[in-house]
This record gives C-alpha cells, structure tokens and sequence, in this order.
DNA sequence: TTGAAAGCGGTACCAG
DNA sequence: CTGGTACCGCTTTCAA
C-alpha cells in the first residue's frame, strides 16, 4: 500500500483492488500514531488578511501540497503574548516543521526574553523564519536583503536632488531595522544628515498615514519612502489633498509591490522583496532536511529588486 | 487531565503537577485515534492570496481558534479537477468539518456533475459553503445577497441617468450569476432593454480588464459595474488614458469594497458583502451543530452594503 | 474514586 | 514474499 519494493505485483494489485471495493480510507491518526509524523507542517503569520502574508501562505501551501504536505494554518496576532501562545498550541499538534511568516516573530533584536519561545520552540520541532533572522540550533532563516534595496532606493532618490527624504515605518521587527539602516547608510555615504524629525512612526494604514501626514503641518520633505506599500500610498493621498505633484515636488516610493501599487494613481515605485524565492528556497530546504536528512544553510539572503514607476523620476 | 467532574480535586492537581515537572505533552495522534476527531476544521479556498479569500480565512480562523479549534489550510486552485481531488485530499484527513470560501465550488448551476464531489463529501462530513449556494443533506451556505446589492446598484446608476450600463464578470459562479441576475432584473424594471454587447466578460486583473477596454474602440458606455474590484479599477485606468472623467461621464461601481478600493484615485464605490458575518455566522452554526448536536439552517442570506464613494454621483 | 485492560488502526519487525 | 505480532499513546469501560 505505500509503494514498498517487497510485495509481489499480483498481491499488490489484489489489495489495491480489495480496497477500492470496500472503499477504503487508510485512518491517518493510526498512521501519525505509528510514524510519528502526519506530513503537515505548521504555518503561523500574525494576520492572513494582510497581502504579504497572505502571498507567503499561498506560495508555501502550494508547494507544500506540491510534495505531499498539508499545511495547519495559525493567525498568531501581533502581540508577544499571543505570538508565544499560539507557538506552544502548534508544537503540540505534532506538526514535522513549523513556519514562522513575518519579521515580526524575530523580535526588534536587543531583547531576548522576546525571542525565548522561538529557541523553545525548535528544541521540539524546526523552525523556518520567513523575513527574519535569528541565529539557534535548528531554526533557519530566508529573508529580503532590505538594507541593500533600501541603500539603493535612497541613494537613486539623492542622486535625483533630494535633499529630505521622509523614511516612514511601523514597528522595530528585523526586517524595518534593516530598512532603516540601508535609508540610513545611504544618507551617510552621501554626506547626508541622518535627521531624526524624518523618521516618521505611523501605522501601516493609507488614511491614518495620510491624516497623520496632514497633521504635521510643518515638516518638510521632498521625498517618502515607506516600509509597506500602504504608508506610501497614504503619502500619494496626502499630497493630492495638497495640490502637490508626483513625482516632481514629491517623489514616493514603497515596499512589497503589493497589487495596491499598480492600483493606485499614479502607480507605485515599490521593492519587490521576492518573497515567492524566499517561500520556495524555505519549502525546498525544509524537504531536503526532512526526508534527505541533508544538512542545509541556516540563513539565506535575497536580494530584492525595485519596479520602477511613476512616483519616482529615477 | 480531560476536566471530567468523576476525579476529585486533590488527584487532578496531583496530576497536573506531574504533568507540568515532566512536562507532559499529551500525543494527539492517539487522541485523534481514540476519539476519531482532531477538533479540526478543514478550510479550502481557490487561492489565499486572493483578498477576499484571504480575508474570509481570517475570519473563520480567528473564531475557530477562539473556540479551541484548528485550521488545515488547502489551497485547490480553480479548476474542476483540481477541486475535485483537493477536495478528496481533505476528507483523507479526517477533518471535522469542510469549510469552502468561494463561490466556484458551487459550480455555474445547470450540470450537476460539477458539483457532485460536494454532495459526496458531505456523506463524510457536514460541508459548509462561504458564498456559495448548494442544496443537500449535511451542506450548509452562507452567502451574500448579491442580487439585491446589484439591483440597488444598477437602480441608482440608471436613476443619475446612465443610459448604457456595462456589466463586467470573469466567471458563472453561482455569485456572478446572482449579480447578472440583479442587474438584468434592474433594467428591465426601468423598462431598459438587456443588452448582450454590455455583458463584458474579462478576468479579475486591473491591466487586463484596462487593455480589453481600450481594444473594444466602438462600444459605447457611461457606466460600469463590476462583479469585482480590480475589474472597476481596471475600468479606472481606461478612463484615465482616454481622458474621460469619473464620475461626471463615467459611472463605476466595484464590488467586495477591498482594500484596493480605497487605495485607487478617486476612490471606488464599492458593495460590502459583509463577509465578517458570512464567516462568523457559518462558524457559529457549525459548532452548535458539532458540540450541541443542533439543527442548524441550511442556508443563510446576507445583505450586503454599498460603500458611496467617489466614482458615482449618488 | 481508582486501577487495569481492551480497543482505535495503522507500522515495523519477525519467523516462516 | 508472506502472515503474525508487538507496539504507538490515548479513551473508554469495567471491576475492584
């Protein structure tokens, strides 16, 4: 019945024929009680109304299922508590790996107590990171290389005359630190000033953003780029309500070319942060681990590529 | 372990103090076999990076999870085959129930065998449609009332004077159906005559459904519904590179009110289908009628709700 | 109230 | 190549 090399043809297909008959359906806890396994794993994501998130899940499942795995599918929520909760109800459903969707699982980096259950978690099962980064014994990691696409983005912005670039964010995860960085390192090659009044901190949300921006009445800045698409089309709407031009006062630029950037008017200059390469590098390396028993890396970098559209001039 | 009122208290926290210094983890798969349920439900979609599929996810995720219950995740794509064997797949895994988001599952409504595999499941386990419409024993709809939005829709359109409606749909989903329907009835209400030429059949992407309408040269319209929202959107752009002014010459209404909606300039009048309420209401049901052993409906209709905005003048 | 024992339906290993 | 048997770890039932 599963394919061993040990059984005659005849008997093989007698059986095969018995359990059509009978319409047999192998009970699958009897086999996960025997193997120890279901072939599932497990993938979490804070919220799978979210595009990105939602994309992941889709690349992951589809090749997952491509291989003969089921996926359980976990909404953790944002906060620790949740997030550690929702990690131990995985684990105890025996699932063979446990896929983690989202920078934010990784913690801002200088707390560990934020990342414990993680290294907890992968005594138990292994754990792959998708968009973050941590360092442990059976945890690995795909992630966008955000420095380097954000480096580029504001040093192409610089390049075209602009002098105060508004870097706009939502959270302290790996992946907005890595983004601030490269904004950062770009301004200081270039002998910019790192100004601490064009760190904008808002929600990943067009109409809060835009509020927000609104609000500010005197902030200047000639240039927006933002950690999600969302912020940077909040950005578009505030500076229609404005009567200010895109891309010449005002150049934009977003993150994950969500389908948002080529919906709004004018279209998105936006980071693709290649997540169906970093969903499908994770699914294989997870498959080589599991059944090949092969060592893999621990840590993959992808570079991310910018779509170049008409809120920039670049 | 199992909180049975037949142990006295001395003995379970006895108990519980064992379990917790060994750290116990109890082995589901034998749970599973014993009982013959995982407290499992099974959620299949076309495709999660679908917004509204996403979101309906979510939504039955996030309730499911509240009450104790897990999610398996399948992502059939849309075709009948691939639906059919997804669908088996499913079952295979001994879920509690089978949850399908969408209205392809329900087929177009005239050839039975397309949803025959349905009526099969649901000998196996109750089946319960999002946004689909389906009689049989142990299947269970909910759905939006998506004829009356268009015919409200369509009624407001011709009422402001629009005197060529063009309807946009990418499938004969027993939704889309509903909403031709809704739309005809509509105009034929207002003694308007149904015309073929204004049936626009294109796919759900913003730049195919533009490049169709830039390609049709002579077919004359002054608004346009669409079945979904990137279509509507898609319509945007055509208006855009043609020059033609929304809402003032051109009429678009989008349907699902998603976030793309809101992020398009000007902003999509869009119908809410009310899919929070789809999914709480179908999860709601389907444990009353798992842990209660309650009757439940069989069928449920939602109104829905137009969000007015920017591109009609009502 | 508790302990012992019999399944649940597979897998894996053994002798024939 | 095949049939038989001992588990896997939990639930349920029954006797003590």
């Amino acid at each position: 019945m599963n394919g061993s090399p040990k059984v005659s043809e005849k008997t093989k297909q007698k059986v095969l024929a018995v359990m059509e008959e009978k319409s047999y359906t192998p009970n699958i806890f009897a086999r996960g009680l025997g193997l120890d396994s279901m072939k599932t794993v497990g993938i979490m994501c804070p919220d799978i109304a979210d595009d990105y998130m939602a994309k992941a899940v889709s690349y992951l499942e589809k090749r997952l299922h491509k291989y003969g795995y089921g996926c359980i599918l976990g909404c953790s929520g944002f906060s620790q508590e949740e997030r550690e909760n929702y990690t131990k109800l995985m684990l105890s459903k025996r699932i063979d790996t446990l896929v983690m969707v989202g920078s934010i699982y990784s913690g801002s980096g200088d707390n560990p107590d934020e990342i414990a259950y993680i290294k907890n978690a992968a005594q138990k099962t292994p754990v792959f990171l998708i968009n973050g980064h941590l360092e442990g014994e059976n945890i690995y990691c795909a992630y966008a290389d955000d420095f380097h696409a954000m480096y580029e983005l504001t040093t192409s912005m610089i390049r075209r005359g602009k002098k105060r670039i508004l870097f706009m964010y939502n959270s302290e995860s790996f992946s907005a630190r890595q983004k601030m960085a490269g904004y950062e390192a770009a301004l200081i090659d270039s002998g910019y000033p790192v100004l601490g009044e064009l760190k904008f901190r808002t929600k990943n949300e067009i109409r809060y953003t835009r509020d927000m921006l609104l609000q500010y009445k005197n902030l200047q800045f000639d240039a927006v780029i933002a950690v999600e698409d969302e912020m940077a089309i909040g950005a578009l709407k505030y500076a229609r309500v404005k009567g200010i031009s895109v891309p010449e006062e005002l150049s934009v630029a977003g993150y994950n070319d969500s389908s948002l950037a080529k919906c709004c008017e004018p279209e998105l200059t936006s980071v693709d942060s290649k997540l169906s390469i970093l969903c499908n590098v994770t699914v294989d390396h997870m498959l080589a681990m599991l059944e090949k028993k092969e060592d893999i890396e621990q840590s993959i970098k992808v570079s991310c590529e910018i779509k170049k559209r008409c809120t920039t001039d670049f």
